[in-house]
DNA sequence: TTTTCACACGAAAACGTTGTAATGACCACC
DNA sequence: GGTGGTCATTACAACGTTTTCGTGTGAAAA
């Protein structure tokens, strides 16, 4: 097990200087030719490769940027992920990924962890929990340490930095004027309890959706859930208790799961009753039928995000407060849950 | 934008020398309590955290795991992920995770990025690409520089290191016994082509089986799919050339899309044809029917590689070669898409 | 009074780099 | 024979810590 080689090393053997060492490998010309090459070679021989982490303490740049996210078993956060991958390595920098779990101490302690030399800046996306409980020092105080901040998806407006996010409205509102173009009467809600962002808005937009063409909303064929893992009960329930030719679900799973639901009820799927969903992850791809909806392009969400996080980690610090929100577009993806039309 | 204070900061204004600081910080009872207490004080209000990466520098520890996966939009190796996370965080550690993109020269890139000084061991699965070239230099690389590696499912039985798999042979064998148990005679094969070793050796569990029980492998009911993403047309192929009443997939994707081509054909799931995948992931679990499958408990494999990991940092350095191999017990979750027995 | 010792603290080196300023050698010019 | 100017190389400081090895002070022991 041979110990990592360090210019010092190189310096001793070829009999020179560490800083002679140090420019001949950045082949400054301050070095004669001759140098030059017998230390590169000699470095080549070696396998010499610069140590990171005495290059980020010299400059205080790391060349990492740290992502925190709520989950990672989570199709639509992956793809996010596999977006700023591309786009972080592409410009030279790792992806440290750290888990909220959902949890507000988990997201500051992961913060605290990572802001201290680790990054040289964030990209996150809320915990549930964090936004029920609209306490955001954390993200504040690392932007008052000067610390590049990118939300996106689950943002909170009232911070100051770059956000990206997808119309949830409008994508919400557009999905359900389709499942109307395609003659849907009654169409049922399933979503979340308020405090999450996206479900509050995808909700937003159902309605604005009905008000617009004239329609008016039915309480009755709202259903918002709680409990994400025991979703079955409650969508038996609103079987149950309403009638409806079409369901608009603010996620697959909750889409996937009322389509079960109505195959065991004997409807058929979309003459029957008609579904969409948002977020176009595997499950939809490969429902039965497949589910149409709303895609949310995570990976251009990503890629996004980084891009505009690394361009401000490489605009010559001079931090001008111009945050802007990036919106990307939605796309409604066709498949066999809806209607042609 | 408040500047990091520094231990140099702190010592200044209180009119002490930098080491005194780091030692009232470590509460050091070389310091007088009365500095310590003063120092401490101070430190706190001035919301000073040590500098992670100097401190990586100088005790060459840098307390972050690499991990380098195939894909991450892959349930699997994201369960795998979260059971790293958790057991890395639980000793103090960060990870850094890095897409191979199934590329095996993304896969050398990475390692060799995230080795300089970047992370203290490596947790991986390999590439398709690097499976199929059988180079595994650059594994054998980071070994020789006395970076501990675990490698996990996708592995390579000849490097020298830990490892963490399942018992893929004995699993497939497993689920193919269960179907026959509940009544299954003819049972087709989803696989992979071989060089992708997970598919090759549940292949091997599925001849294993059909042998063992006394039946013998019929070749035209063994359908190897290349392009994962165009399994259907290979999968309806396989409905109209051969008559079967079970189907086994070394995947959860070709189970599900299997099964949407027995319903639109017409068959009842799992009257007429019965289902089993492997890997239980969402589509599995939201499929329609909902698919039994053999769980591969990605999270306890994450767990059990992270902490064969850490135990290796942290082994006062007597890098003993007596390397282990771990094997994750799989069992059957039963769903809907098999018969009881 | 001198020696010894505990005590509280500080100076400096080290981790591996990079960049600035300094050094020395050599040559040319007046 | 100075003065100036290249040119190639090196010393050193710095990044923020930790740690080893002093060092000076005062009090107890001799």
């Amino acid at each position: 097990m041979k110990k990592k080689v360090t210019i010092k090393q190189i310096a001793r053997e070829l009999d020179v200087s560490v800083s002679t060492v140090s420019k001949a490998l950045r082949d400054s010309k301050e070095i004669s030719l001759d140098t030059r090459q017998k230390v590169q070679a000699f470095a080549k021989l070696l396998n010499y490769r610069p140590n990171n982490i005495a290059i980020s303490l010299k400059n205080r740049k790391t060349k990492n940027i740290g992502v925190i996210i709520p989950e990672i078993v989570h199709h639509f956060f992956t793809t996010v992920i596999s977006g700023i991958e591309r786009e972080a390595n592409k410009a030279g920098y790792n992806v440290i990924v750290c888990l909220s779990d959902e949890s507000f101490d988990k997201e500051v302690i992961n913060m605290e962890t990572l802001a201290n030399g680790s990054i040289d800046g964030f990209i996150l996306s809320l915990s549930k929990e964090t936004q029920a409980k609209k306490d955001f020092h954390h993200l504040q105080e690392a932007i008052n340490q000067g610390m590049p901040l990118v939300m996106f998806d689950r943002i909170a407006e009232e911070i100051p930095c770059d956000k990206v996010v997808i119309d949830d409205v409008d994508g919400a509102s557009k999905a359900v004027k389709y499942m109307m173009k395609t003659g849907c009467k009654r169409i049922a809600l399933l979503s979340t309890v308020d405090y999450v962002s996206v479900g509050k808005l995808r909700t937003e937009g159902y309605v604005r959706a009905l008000e617009e063409s004239g329609g008016k909303v039915d309480e009755s064929l709202i259903l918002k859930i709680e409990d994400i893992d025991n979703c079955e009960k409650q969508i038996a329930e609103l079987f149950d208790r309403a009638g409806f030719d079409g369901v608009f679900a603010v996620n697959e799973l909750f889409a996937v799961t009322a389509m079960k639901e109505a195959q065991k009820r004997g409807y058929k799927i979309p003459e029957d009753i008609s579904f969409m969903g948002f977020t176009d992850g595997i499950l939809s791809k490969y429902a039965f039928p497949a589910l149409t909806t709303v895609a949310q392009h995570g990976p251009e969400m990503g890629e996004m995000a980084a891009k505009m996080l690394i361009q401000r980690l490489e605009s010559d610090e001079v931090d001008d407060e111009s945050y802007v929100t990036e919106v990307i577009r939605t796309s409604i993806t066709e498949r066999e849950s809806t209607k042609s039309n």
